[in-house]
DNA sequence: CGCGACGTTGATTTGCCTCAACGATTGTGG
DNA sequence: CCACAATCGTTGAGGCAAATCAACGTCGCG
């Protein structure tokens, strides 16, 4: 298992001594998952907090029309997990899967539990990693609520440059919150003006 | 200053002793906001952590048009920030007002950061509290993306039954993402046809 | 090779917005 | 306590951004 991204990532909150170290490694395991394969679907439990280190995951919901709306991608180096089910261990409402072949590590939900009394600076790293992120959903909803879908997809550039080379341009539609017709409209205008 | 919601609050997810209930009021201030003041503004930077003890605040950003969009709403025992801001301490994009006379109490980030080394349940408290707010973003985001102005409304009146009662119609069209004359039309709709 | 996923383009529809005008209610200063 | 302004909700006409539906070309992959 490569722990190296994950350890490197860790150690911008917090600082481990070489036993907290080998006491996190202890309840480390590691997955692949393969492109278009699940890693949680609607209806199970999220057990576990999932740490990307190759690969692209993302989790969406569907509506109850079929439509699939992308709440995040995970790139190397990123978390993810359908929070409310991880809390609360009810089935979950929303699915992880591959959009290409990845490796993940994961933590059970009990032995993080057990890290945290281990090693409670653990408490304080995932306090600001969630603290992170709710700063990123609340820029995401402000986004969604405030711009144009093209101001959206300008955006979305700009803040995943990477990602929006390698991803098919309907996932990027779902994530900004078109449909596929409407986006690839959208850059045809956009490039012939230029 | 009234402390109960606070501490019973807190009790929910972290136990205290005394001497560290004690710890944490010495850190406690209270402040009381009028109706329509700020206790943030655009531009500020948002440097304490902040509990509703009695009224309403209001979480918002204004879009280049002029436009308000409501992120939240906070009533009794209800924690609101400006995150990014409060991560940075840059400047603030997002604005905190008082829809009625409110009251608060607050904790300077400096002092967070000493009750966080003096008595660390504090990062689980937090930690927990980050992730339920989590949650809730998740499922707000994956309202907007997928539900019609009609459901996103029906879902707000379900989740705040006391706050649709209390709230001028048109905050609650801004928070669920509409005009307010759009609203009014889908709220006489709605009621002719019953 | 042939199938299925993806992107494109066009015609049409629609959910929601814009702008404007008007009562009703609230609140505030004189 | 009243007069006036400000805020709020309502209603209507018209407009636009984005969705829908359908058809078609292309490419990568089994």
């Amino acid at each position: 298992m490569n722990t190296d991204l994950l350890l490197q990532h860790i150690s911008k909150h917090i600082s481990l001594t070489g036993e907290e170290e080998d006491i996190l490694k202890s309840v480390l395991h590691s997955k692949k998952i393969k492109k278009k394969h699940f890693l949680l679907q609607e209806g199970e439990v999220n057990k576990t907090a999932t740490f990307v280190t190759s690969g692209i995951l993302r989790i969406y919901s569907i509506d109850k029309n079929g439509f699939e709306h992308i709440l995040q991608f995970a790139p190397p180096g990123w978390w993810i997990g359908d929070m409310k089910s991880a809390i609360t261990q009810q089935p979950a409402t929303l699915n992880i899967d591959a959009i290409e072949d990845t490796e993940i590590i994961w933590i059970s939900k009990e032995d993080l539990e057990k890290l945290y009394a281990a090693v409670p600076k653990f408490e304080r790293f995932f306090r600001i990693l969630a603290e992170n992120s709710i700063a990123s959903y609340q820029q995401r909803l402000v986004n969604n609520l405030s711009l144009s879908a093209a101001e959206r997809y300008d955006n979305f550039c700009k803040l995943y440059p990477s990602l929006v080379q390698n991803l098919p341009q309907k996932q990027v539609a779902s994530y900004i919150g078109v449909t596929p017709e409407f986006l690839s409209k959208m850059l045809s205008n956009l490039s012939e003006k230029k």
